[in-house]
DNA sequence: AATTGTAAGCGCTTACAATT
DNA sequence: AATTGTAAGCGCTTACAATT
């Protein structure tokens, strides 16, 4: 506002050159049209000059492009790990000179397809769909009206939309993994999901998948697991109810808790029965939520890759529309890796007589 | 994509009539330039079934208005409070029909200008610019060639662009009273800022005017801070070691943490030393971050407004858009009051013997 | 006077024509 | 053949004209 912007015509004329030279030098399409090196010289410096910048608006409206990409989730709230994950796209598409849209739904299916059509009216480029822990969603009518991808989610019934989301299955292996390797064969229990692969929270991906990794190597190594509990909200209340209760029956001498916060509550509900995290009782979680560095000891923990999730989902995207027309195939799902932050919160146990 | 969209046009012509009559009617302006209510109930009708939405490109480039306002931050991901900022500005905007574009600068400069550059490119109708713990900014160039606010920041230099942030003052003034109400005379000491008021992190008004509003109310009331400690980045380890210090020469009866981070530190370094909060030692801190409610005993805190922060930027944006042309005024600083969360890590103190 | 339509123009891109 | 320009059109809004 204020001083009226400097437009493609106000170059052409300051130029001495048409419409069209201009656009198509700044297009980067002179050589190809065989514009010659000292008009494509003059137009570049005069539009450096009078600081000229295309708009956005009236190339969208010409070319149905608008470098843009709209990023509806239910909540950023919540979790500040998701931050990470609209960070990790915002990265990723500002790298394009693309911009982001963000919409919050709240998970109310009104919203989320107002928003996703808000979007659609401002001409995105594709849309990307993210639930802000790892579960299944109902993919709202309208948004594969063009390129779209489903972040930290699955769909719930068929959809032709690709997902990302971490590899949970194998996090669960390497949780399990670090337990056994570290000795501990006796003592084990869960908080926050099982025993079965259904007591979980509503929709949970994370919590099922994990259970499935731990189990397949817990049950490889001959190791039982003595108790599991399952939380509705993987709060550190939860964690710290979970653990009192099973301090009542059991001596543990390891937790996997689901997150960390479950984690964070365990530690809580050990000190007050005076054991000591990881001399007396093992603890492993899930995440690596930033309570999980704060905490004495430091928390083992399997690092959702939040970062890396919103980065690949703008790639996906952009996969998505150069690919668009072809023959449609299955819906594709992305994994990426979990990685295992060590903290201080795992004992070695000495060998077992055998 | 996919399916073409339907046009203004293709309501004009499926409703019979010209494509200014539809304009108008869909505008709410259908009474005013008195279209007959015959043709009116005919073209809403006819764009309800054929599922007409304005495309805000073709507006944005006729009206120069595009229902879109820019939200550009320093980070997004390193506070989760920050998530809220966004979602309380989400909110009021999608209310009257806005969407916002998000980027995150990470505090660079450069990054800054091109997010301020991309978003006038999409001709946004204001930018809001926020810091995600409060403090003073360098207003980057080009952000007050249209309607702007600052949010959670003033500016470092001059500048006609209006503030939001919340009230410090009265929040150190809060926090002071609570532990003055509570019978606190002695022993109180402050882990994060002070003793001075530039004993402060770099550009923190957070820190700098919670210092003046608690130490009016101690010196009002009689009471001396012992001791005040610098922390360079308020995270829980800073908290700890400022504790830990504090206890190496004192019996402290009272902490002010600068924010509940901090906090969470010296509840780690009370409890290694086998004090107990509160009956030992009260502590009063800032934010409300999540880890005050997590902690045991709560923590009372006074909670920074970032829902209402985000939701008053938007609506300030609003009004000085509708402002423009006036006579330019100073800026404007709006202050948004913080409010005590109580916990339960204050202790009544007996009255003292007079 | 009451009601509706014509046409220009927002700022671009691009098919095609025109010039040397 | 090499280089550049003309003009249409993307989907709207709105000044103004035109019709009854």
């Amino acid at each position: 506002m204020g001083r009226r912007r400097v437009t493609l015509a106000d170059v052409a004329k300051a130029t001495g050159v048409s419409t069209t030279t201009v656009s198509l030098v700044l297009a980067g399409r002179g050589a190809e049209l065989r514009i010659s090196d000292d008009v494509q010289r003059r137009v570049r410096s005069t539009a450096q000059e009078l600081g000229y910048r295309r708009n956005t608006l009236s190339v969208g409206l010409r070319t149905g492009h608008t470098q843009t990409i709209g990023f509806v989730s239910d909540t950023v709230a919540s979790s500040l790990l998701a931050g990470n994950m609209i960070k990790g796209a915002m990265e990723a598409a500002h790298q394009r000179g693309f911009m982001l849209f963000c919409g919050e739904s709240g998970g109310d299916p009104d919203v989320e397809r107002a928003l996703v059509e808000a979007m659609h009216d401002r001409r995105v480029d594709g849309i990307i769909f993210a639930a802000m822990y790892t579960r299944t969603v109902a993919v709202p009518e309208g948004l594969d009206d063009g390129p779209a991808v489903l972040l930290n989610a699955l769909p719930a019934a068929y959809s032709p939309v690709p997902s990302v989301l971490p590899d949970e299955v194998e996090a669960g292996r390497a949780a399990a993994r670090i337990l056994v390797d570290a000795g501990h064969r006796e003592g084990v229990h869960l908080v926050g999901a099982g025993p079965g692969l259904d007591d979980v929270p509503p929709n949970s991906i994370a919590a099922r998948e994990r259970l499935i990794g731990m189990l397949q190597v817990f049950e490889a190594a001959g190791v039982e697991v003595v108790s599991a509990h399952q939380c509705p909200k993987w709060m550190p209340e939860d964690g710290y109810d979970a653990t009192r209760e099973i301090l009542r029956h059991h001596r543990p001498r390891a937790l996997v808790c689901l997150n960390d916060r479950l984690a964070f509550g365990a530690y809580q509900a050990l000190a007050e029965a005076a054991l000591s995290v990881p001399d007396d009782v093992s603890v492993v979680s899930y995440d690596d939520h930033p309570i999980a560095s704060w905490v004495r000891p430091r928390l083992t923990t399997i690092a959702l890759p939040h970062h890396e999730l919103g980065a690949k989902a703008v790639e996906v995207l952009f996969a998505a529309s150069e690919r668009r027309r072809r023959t449609k195939s299955a819906p594709v799902v992305h994994r990426v890796p979990m990685s295992v932050q060590l903290g201080e919160s795992v004992r070695t146990v000495p060998a077992p007589s055998r």
